[in-house]
DNA sequence: AATATTAATGAAATCGATTGCGCAAAAATA
DNA sequence: TATTTTTGCGCAATCGATTTCATTAATATT
């Protein structure tokens, strides 16, 4: 005898599979698996051994579909290989799976068209949460406005939109930069130059603020043109410093919003003759791996301290939707790592 | 007038909800949102018009349910933020949303049980395809088996089970070693260390083949001594370097199957007082950004190549799945990036 | 004009799990 | 023993979109 066709055969088990084994309802099959009070444990017993002797596999679409509850958080970063975000991903992933949820990540790849897809595909795929760092190209959204409108609960983290009412996890770009520069001109660099990023972005103007800031409350003129917004890669870093430090006296450090070019300015410098920390001091943004491995000194970000409290607050939205939750904004104070390449002063 | 106690307003609206507003059927209202042929070119304008001004929102729950069709594929790595494994995600995410999927990422964090746990979710989810380099712990995978035996697309990359047959794609390390190997050798380097990982991972086994494959085709004595196996970490690193290279003439040279821990033997080499490259060589593996920052010899993995090739092969296995296609394995062929840390010869 | 096609739509089943309601049997109480 | 309570389970509706089949209307053909 031929074994059954079982052509598509692709149908795996299901809780009515299971129902007519054992001769009961889909219903008494689905309170068991559930662990419903109100069944007996022996039928509980019973049914999840016949599940997996038959192999049952649960579906997940019909679940969320019928009880409305996706145990699915949508998150949207600009690109997943960046170490900041990928830690930060890391990190939400690992907490959010303790409490039984999942993760559907999308990259914006910088670009608001994508990014507003993304929103789409992750509320079409009924998401219970979202987290979202916005793309460089977002200065305005009106989708996100909807969303917290609807009562989706969705926190913003790291560059985010200030002008949108709702949550935000955010760090204290201001305080960081302030004291980076505060700790340089202590070290004795009195012309400090800011290598800085989009102005348009949160983070950066932040930093450019806590920049400005520092030099004023330390009595040091702000000079405009020590500050040279295009300055965020390597490259950047390089030309810049080629450009600058050309002429002698006019800077005597500089403090890179990110450490790339933080990392370019150091190459650029020592190709160039300088000594470092000696004549030019050099301070980076986000403590990446490799600031360690040079001695650059940098600011760090707590990348996993902040995708827990993302995790958290948004478990917290979700949990407790039903007192309407006043926006927050919890702000990670990052922490100056200095290192040789502002190590000027011999205290 | 007080504004309408839309209470339970998260439900949004549905095709019936279009039907009804359009007195027609949700049969049509589908097929013109999905544009269907055979529908009044004019009726789906206005379904289509109507979707809008009622801010439907699509529902792709039910319909994945209902069509069996879930246009998700699902990845499991070890952990995203992995330089190696982000950049992989990010090209793998980028080529199948182009292709109108989606991606469920998981981390198996190095765990057996979270890897099979992974692979449950997934599969719940109803995704379509499978991506996965397993964890470390993962010796054996009776559930990927199981996948593959029902025909679920599969593919195992970079890190994989050799003895589960299906599709993989791989980095021929064995060559990359060979050539790497081959290139400190003609460097004048004559005793190389090999900083090995765990050898029950097929990439640190094929590395250390060939390492001493290389070896013996050059005339070269392999000497057990001079491979040490816990050498991943750049503290490994150190430590390795450090008691290696305490008793002079032991050594002259460092290939290690991970940038990090060639970093620490340069860091540490550096320290002792030795000369790279004209002491002492060093190589990496993976061309780590640092890596090129550093002046460090390593190896491109091409990772967004690989990534790409995974998505195409997941793709053409999905959606050509009536040929009960063959298992295949594509191998890339890393590239070897010569730096200053191996430039001994002035040749 | 009568018949055959074609086009456009609707009715209803379906995907698989969940859940409110109700019923019957068992257990507890009077 | 009669009545109330509890326990366990089944029926059927439901979630929202898709899809087969049938039906009607419109158009084409002879």
């Amino acid at each position: 005898m031929m074994s059954k066709p079982r052509k598509k055969d692709k149908k795996g088990t299901t809780i009515h599979d299971i129902a007519r084994a054992l001769n009961m309802s889909a219903s008494t099959v689905s309170r068991s698996l559930n662990n419903h009070p109100g069944t007996n444990i022996k039928t509980k017993k019973l049914v999840q051994k016949t599940a997996k002797k038959l192999n049952y596999n649960f579906n997940s679409l019909a679940s969320k579909l019928r009880s409305g509850r996706s145990h699915t958080i949508g998150l949207i970063v600009p690109r997943v290989d960046r170490e900041y975000f990928s830690d930060v991903i890391y990190s939400i992933e690992t907490y959010l799976y303790e409490k039984g949820y999942h993760v559907l990540i999308c990259q914006s790849n910088e670009s608001f068209e994508k990014e507003k897809s993304s929103f789409q595909t992750l509320l079409r795929n009924n998401v219970e949460g979202l987290v979202i760092s916005i793309s460089k190209e977002t200065t305005d959204s009106p989708i996100m406005e909807s969303i917290i409108a609807r009562g989706i609960p969705l926190i913003q983290f790291d560059r985010v939109l200030k002008k949108v009412r709702g949550n935000k996890v955010i760090n204290d770009n201001f305080a960081a930069a302030y004291n980076a520069v505060k700790h340089m001109i202590e070290q004795g660099y009195g012309r400090i130059a800011h290598y800085a990023g989009p102005r348009h972005i949160n983070i950066f103007e932040d930093r450019f603020l806590g920049y400005r800031r520092a030099l004023e409350d330390h009595g040091l003129p702000f000079l405009p043109s020590l500050v040279i917004e295009q300055g965020v890669t390597k490259e950047d870093g390089e030309k810049i410093t080629g450009a600058l430090f050309a002429k002698p006296g006019q800077a005597d450090a500089v403090f890179a919003a990110s450490d790339y070019s933080a990392l370019g300015a150091m190459t650029k410098l020592t190709d160039m003759g300088f000594s470092i920390p000696l004549e030019v001091g050099v301070c980076g943004y986000a403590n990446e791996p490799f600031t360690e491995l040079f001695g650059l000194t940098s600011i760090d970000q707590f990348s996993s301290e902040m995708g827990k409290t993302i995790a958290k607050t948004l478990i917290e939205c979700i949990e407790e939707k039903d007192a309407p939750s006043v926006p927050k904004t919890i702000t990670i104070e990052p922490k100056l790592i200095a290192r040789k390449s502002t190590a000027r002063s011999n205290g």
